[in-house]
DNA sequence: GCTGCCTTTCAAAGCGCTTTCAAACTGCGG
DNA sequence: CCGCAGTTTGAAAGCGCTTTGAAAGGCAGC
C-alpha cells in the first residue's frame, strides 16, 4: 500500500492524504480522521526512501565502527553505548546506520556517508590525536558529536563532544589511595594513543606530584585493556623488589586480571593489595550487586550514548544552535577492593 | 555534486553517466574512463536514497536489538556478532540499520521496517518459542535469517538459520567431565526461555542419563548469565552436604563468577573443582592467551555473524534459492580449569 | 446577486537516480 | 551511395513521497 493507492481508495488527492498524515493544519478534521483510520486499517507506512528523497532529510544517524586490522578488537563498551544512543534515536523517529570497516578505511566510510547523504548526522567514536574526521565532517557540513574529546584541538568549544571527566576521576582515585597510606600506586592504563588514557595518566601523575610521591615508570603500563594484560602486568609488578600496594585500572576487565594475579600471589585484595578501577557500568558486566566488588570510578557509558544522541538530534533539529559540550563526572564508589596500606 | 551536474559537466546524458558508473557494457570504453575520472575527481557518490527509490532495493540489512525493559541487559555477544556481520555487509556494499527498541515494541519495529521498505532483509536475534516474528516476516515477504533456531518450529528446513550445535557441545563437555570421574556435575545455564539454553540442558541431561548419573535439580540453575549469578549459585552449591566437583557454565562471564566462588571457598580450580564453560570467543574477553584459562566449548560468535550475513545476502541476491541452514560445531578446547575428580 | 476572504482540496513539479525505448552514429557489403 | 547491423548515446518516464501554487467551495457583507 502506497500513498497513491491509499488516496485513490479514499477518493482524495495525495496532497491531502500526505498533509493529513503529517499533521499539517490546513486539512479538515473530518478528513484527517478518515485518512488516519484508513491508514491504520491498511497498515500504511510511508516509504522512507521516497520521503527522505523528497524532504532531503534521511532520518538516520551514522556510526562508524572501526575494526582494527591488527588486533581485531571490538570495543566492549560499544554495545552499551549503542543501546543508550539507539533508545534516543528510536524515540525521535530516527534510525541508526552502522558501518563496520577496517580502521584503515575509516575515513572513506565517513566520506561516503557524507556524500551519499545517507545520514543526517554522525557520531565519532574513539577520537585520536589530530583526528582527520573532524576536518572532514566540517568540510562536508554534516553535524557531528564526538564521544570523548579530540586531543590536539585546543579550542574545545569549537565542536560538540560528550566526555567523562577522566582526569578528575583518576585524581580522585589516586588521592583516595594516597589517603589510605599507599605510596606505591601502579597505573594500568589503556592504549596511550587514546585521549582518555592520556587524561587519566595526567590525573594520576598530578596527584602523585602533589603528594610528593615519585612516579615510578616500572609501575605504569599502557596497553589494550584485556584481562590477561591485567594479570601479566600485575604478576610482574608484584615480583619487583619494591612492589606496589595499590593498583589503578582503566577497565573492569583489566581489574579482574589484576585480582587474579593478586590472589595467585597468595595476597588478599582489599587487605594486602588495593585496587581501584574505572567502571563503565556495562549492563552485562556489573561490578558486583549491592556492594560493589571493586572500588571504582563509575560513569555509565550507556548514559553517555543517550546524551550524545540527544545533543546530535538537537543540532539537527535546530542547525543554528552552536557546538555543545558535556563533561560527565564519574562517581567514586567504594567497594571491597580497597583498604589501608599494609604496614611492612 | 549530483548526477545531473556531473553529466552536464561532461557534456553527456545522465543515462550514459549512470551506465558508465554502474558498469553496463553498452558504453564505449573511452567514455567510461572519462566518466570514472570525473567522478573520482569530484568525489561523486550517488545519493543512496534516490538510487534505492529507483531500483527498489535499499541496500541495507535490518537488525532489531531489543532492550529488555525489566533487566535492562544488553547482550554482551552482540558487539562481536555485529562486527562479523558488518564486515560482510560492507564488503557487499550493504549498510546495516539498527533499531534499538524496548522488547515490548519489538514486533512493531519489524513491521515498520518491512512496510517502510527501509531494508532488504532482516536478521533475527534471540529467537523465542513460537516467535511471532517468523510469521510476520513471511507475511510481508522480507528475506530473513535467524541467529539460533526457533523452538516450536518443527520443520527446521522451512526457514534460514545459523546456529551452534549447542546440544553436541554440552554433550561433549559433560562427557569430558564424566570421563575424568566427576559424578556430581552442576549446570549453570542461561535463561530457560532461550532456545540455546534448552538445547544445552538436553545435551547435558542425555549424557548424565547415558552414564547412569542422576540429574540433581539442586545442581541445575538457569538465569541471566552474569558474573554474580555464577558466584552466588556456586557458593550455594558448594555449601551443599554433597557438593558438585564440576561445573558447566553457559558463559565465560558466569564461569568467572564460579571461579571466584571456588577460590573464596579455599578450593583450587582444576584440582578440587573442575569448570567447563561455553566460550563465544569474544574479542574483548579472551579465555586466556595461548593456554586457555578455562576448558571450554568454543565457537566464535563473530564468525556466526559473518555466516548469517553471507546467507542473508545470498538470499537477497538470488531470491530463488530456498532456505539455508548451517550448524556450527563448537571446539572443545582444554584449559587449566579441569582435572580428574578428587578422590574423597 | 456579486465581491472578497477564508478554508479545504488538488494538479503538478521536483527530489536524484535507473531504465526503457528510440535515435544517432559507425563501418561495411552490395 | 544506400541499407543494414551493431555500437553508442540520449530523452523521458517512473520510483513514492513532499510541497508549491492554483483552484474550488463556502460564507459574510454589501
Amino acid at each position: 500500500m502506497n500513498l497513491k493507492q491509499l488516496s485513490a481508495n479514499l477518493g482524495l488527492s495525495q496532497t491531502t492524504v500526505s498533509r493529513a498524515l503529517n499533521g499539517y493544519p490546513e486539512v479538515a478534521e473530518a478528513t484527517r480522521k478518515r485518512v488516519l483510520d484508513a491508514a491504520a486499517q491498511h497498515n500504511y507506512r510511508p516509504n522512507t526512501r521516497a520521503r527522505s528523497l523528497a524532504t532531503g532529510r534521511s532520518m538516520a544517524i551514522g556510526h562508524v565502527i572501526p575494526i582494527s586490522t591488527n588486533h581485531e578488537m571490538m570495543n566492549p563498551v560499544f554495545g552499551d553505548f549503542i543501546a543508550g544512543a539507539g533508545e534516543a534515536y528510536a524515540q525521535a523517529g530516527y534510525d541508526m546506520m552502522l558501518s563496520v570497516v577496517p580502521d584503515s578505511d575509516e575515513d572513506i566510510a565517513y566520506r561516503t556517508m557524507a556524500h551519499r547523504h545517507s545520514v543526517d548526522g554522525i557520531v565519532i567514536h574513539g577520537p585520536r590525536t589530530d583526528d582527520p574526521r573532524i576536518a572532514l565532517l566540517r568540510e562536508v557540513g554534516l553535524p557531528f558529536v564526538v564521544h570523548g574529546r579530540v586531543p590536539g584541538i585546543e579550542d574545545e568549544a569549537s565542536y560538540s563532544w560528550i566526555d567523562v571527566n577522566n582526569r578528575r576521576a583518576f585524581e580522585r582515585a589516586t588521592a583516595f589511595l594516597a589517603d589510605l597510606g599507599h605510596t606505591r600506586i601502579a597505573l594500568l592504563n589503556g592504549l596511550e594513543r587514546m585521549d582518555f588514557a592520556q587524561r587519566r595518566r595526567e590525573g594520576y601523575l598530578s596527584v602523585l606530584a602533589e603528594r610528593g610521591l615519585t612516579a615510578d615508570p616500572a609501575l605504569m603500563r599502557t596497553d589494550e585493556m584485556t584481562e590477561s594484560y591485567g594479570h601479566l602486568a600485575t604478576r610482574t609488578m608484584l615480583a619487583l623488589p619494591n612492589p606496589p600496594s595499590a593498583f589503578i585500572a582503566s577497565s573492569l576487565i583489566t581489574a579482574i586480571g589484576i585480582r587474579r594475579a593478586v590472589e595467585d600471589a597468595g595476597l588478599e585484595m582489599g587487605r594486602d593489595v588495593s585496587i581501584i578501577t574505572h567502571d563503565d557500568d556495562l549492563s552485562y558486566f556489573k561490578n558486583g550487586a549491592e556492594v560493589p566488588l571493586f572500588t571504582a570510578t563509575r560513569s555509565s557509558v550507556r548514559l553517555a550514548g543517550t546524551k550524545v544522541a540527544e545533543v546530535l538530534l538537537a543540532m539537527i533539529t535546530d542547525p543554528t544552535i552552536g557546538p555543545n559540550q558535556h563533561l560527565l563526572e564519574a562517581d567514586l564508589i567504594i567497594g571491597r577492593s580497597t583498604g589501608p596500606a599494609p604496614t611492612r
